[in-house]
DNA sequence: TGTTCTACGTGCATCGTTCTACAGATTAGC
DNA sequence: GCTAATCTGTAGAACGATGCACGTAGAACA
């Protein structure tokens, strides 16, 4: 008699809240919702009861009619450490809040990509945001057009109906350049990821690009684009540290990907920082470990995460003005790069 | 005109489709679930009507008397690359069906582990994987009785409300103990996890303990426990490496700390496997990098994943008899142990 | 031909919320 | 003391699916 309903009756609705409290059951939502029109006293007596009862709204069912309080949260995948920053950030942001990000993978496929915003939208999700997107504008607008949308990682400044945020990227392959030079390297390669349509890795290149203008290196350009794939990865560094003009220093897009390549280069049994030096790119927590000692740019991955949460719920709120948040980069100095000026 | 509803009204229904298909609404829903009493021509009639209108289902609408068709998924967190290996073999066993996995993050934090698994209840969804939980089975029996439950990385094979997923921790543990003997290691230390309720934690421990016992080497035996941040491992790791009895090797419970191990020690002075042999857990991508080449057990997260996404949904389907897979795990042995037999 | 099955479809109550429209109570204005 | 304005709280129709209970048509059997 005492446990009825085994695996379905233990649910406590909002119809049994107002009972105990001995309201109606809209005074009861709104005291959920923060709405208008509650008396302090009857705010009081409905929490009170809800506490009593241990009831928890049904997301599935606000849903229906309002909001369900989730955040879609969509990751290309959980490889790059970099994004467990990104999270850190965002669950912050989040945590006095009602709101729950919850995560897809999309395995760095726009196919994929689309069909998990699809499906975080059949659930009625509240707000998306897409990290690392490689998507054209018309798709994000698709999507804002149906719900709050923030980007973390693509560039589209003039974009009205979502908002975006970033580091300058273009800053930061500059800032490479820069560095390396400073450190006596002067043919310096680029590798970069194979992808039409991303728009920091356009804007890295740009940024690399004009770095070695800048430096009067223009003659030693030069930027290789694979795939993320190991395998790929490997080919390209191969073929770029076996050829004949062999560079003297090395940028990649990523860490992740400059730690392969510090494994390739070292395979070769090439000397780092002697016969090449590495960069990356976010700062991630390998690069501090001695073995890699890899320099890199910091872009703040916490507070990018924790900027996009932020954005999002004010979209949510009815802001309607897009806004565009840009952080400004900062290179970490490591052993991978440390060759001093000979002269 | 033609936009009439912006934001809201855009959504297809199963009523607009029922009436498309010039069928109830019931058989529409019939349709969707694969439930019995619906002809061939009824089908392909419906089918027609939801791809000519683009019909998507509501999960929150479904979940009032259904199914979400969405699974729950709790990782500690996103920094340990294993993590990534498990998701690969989920999503690879949800392609075909109408399921999906989403993520949440539980920051190895029991109190948040549970918050995420009630916020996945409050989202209906069909059932939960819990990865590397630390619960105890209270809660996990708990949680099982609302919603069916699979964990991965947890032990405990006589377990009736719910299924598990592992590799045999004890017996990964006893492999390196005995690569380490075989490669003349004898001092041989383990830097495990600060955790009274971690079952695999224990079980490596336990391995380590019996791999030392049978190789004779009982009074070298020293377990020491931190928790994952870096700067608790790093004082435990200089503790260890600096004091009296150094040890000539150590195992690490997980990849991610033998990395910080690696480094630590490089700091030191000391040489990768010369003065102290290095082994880890996971075998993740980076243990294959040449900066790091680390020796470590293989325990197929792939396929831990692609197994318990099988097991959740039989769960669903119905299956009330517990099922505990157990993959055997595999060494694989790189340069951080290479140090042979001088005999 | 009448009876019994079986296979196929339908009507409608239902899930747990939100939210509009409205009613009653209290206060304010004159 | 009457009307208007404000403030609280309520009733009940949604929201978009599911799934029970039931009706009907045609086949099978005697």
């Amino acid at each position: 008699m005492a446990t009825d309903g085994e695996k379905k009756n233990s649910r406590v609705t909002i119809r049994e809240v107002a009972e105990d409290a001995g309201v109606s059951v809209a005074a009861v939502s709104k005291v959920l919702r923060d709405a208008y029109g509650v008396s302090e006293s009857l705010q009081a007596k409905v929490r009170a009861s809800m506490d009593r009862l241990g009831y928890r709204p049904l997301a599935a069912a606000r849903g229906m009619r309002g909001q369900t309080y989730t955040l879609g949260l969509v990751l290309p995948d959980l490889r790059n450490p970099f994004f467990a920053d990104i999270m850190v950030g965002v669950n912050n942001a989040l945590e006095r809040t009602q709101y729950r990000a919850l995560i897809g993978i999309s395995e760095s496929s726009v196919q994929t990509e689309m069909a998990i915003v699809e499906s975080m939208m059949d659930r009625q999700m509240d707000g998306i945001i897409l990290i690392g997107s490689t998507e054209d504008r018309g798709n994000h607008e698709k999507i804002a057009a149906l719900k709050p949308l923030v980007t973390i990682g693509h560039h589209d400044p003039t974009a009205q109906s979502f908002d975006t945020v970033n580091n300058n990227d273009q800053q930061g392959a500059m800032l490479v350049v820069k560095h390396l030079v400073a450190s006596d390297y002067q043919n310096i390669a680029m590798l970069s990821l194979l992808s039409g349509t991303s728009t920091i890795i356009a804007e890295r290149e740009l940024g690399y690009r004009r770095g070695m203008m800048e430096a009067g290196l223009g003659k030693h350009i030069n930027v290789v684009q694979t795939s993320q794939t190991l395998r790929d990865v490997q080919v390209a560094t191969r073929r770029l540290l076996e050829g004949p003009q062999r560079p003297d220093a090395i940028f990649c897009w990523t860490d992740f990907i400059a730690l392969e390549v510090i494994s390739i280069a070292t395979d070769m049994g090439l000397v780092i920082p002697g016969d090449v030096g590495i960069v990356g790119y976010d700062n991630t927590m390998y690069c501090d470990f001695a073995q890699n000692s890899l320099s890199s740019i910091d872009q703040s991955g916490e507070l990018l995460g924790l900027q996009a949460a932020r954005l999002l719920t004010e979209r949510i709120k009815g802001r309607a003005q897009a806004e565009h948040f840009v952080v400004t980069p900062r290179l970490v100095a490591r052993r991978s790069t440390e060759r001093r000026k000979q002269s």
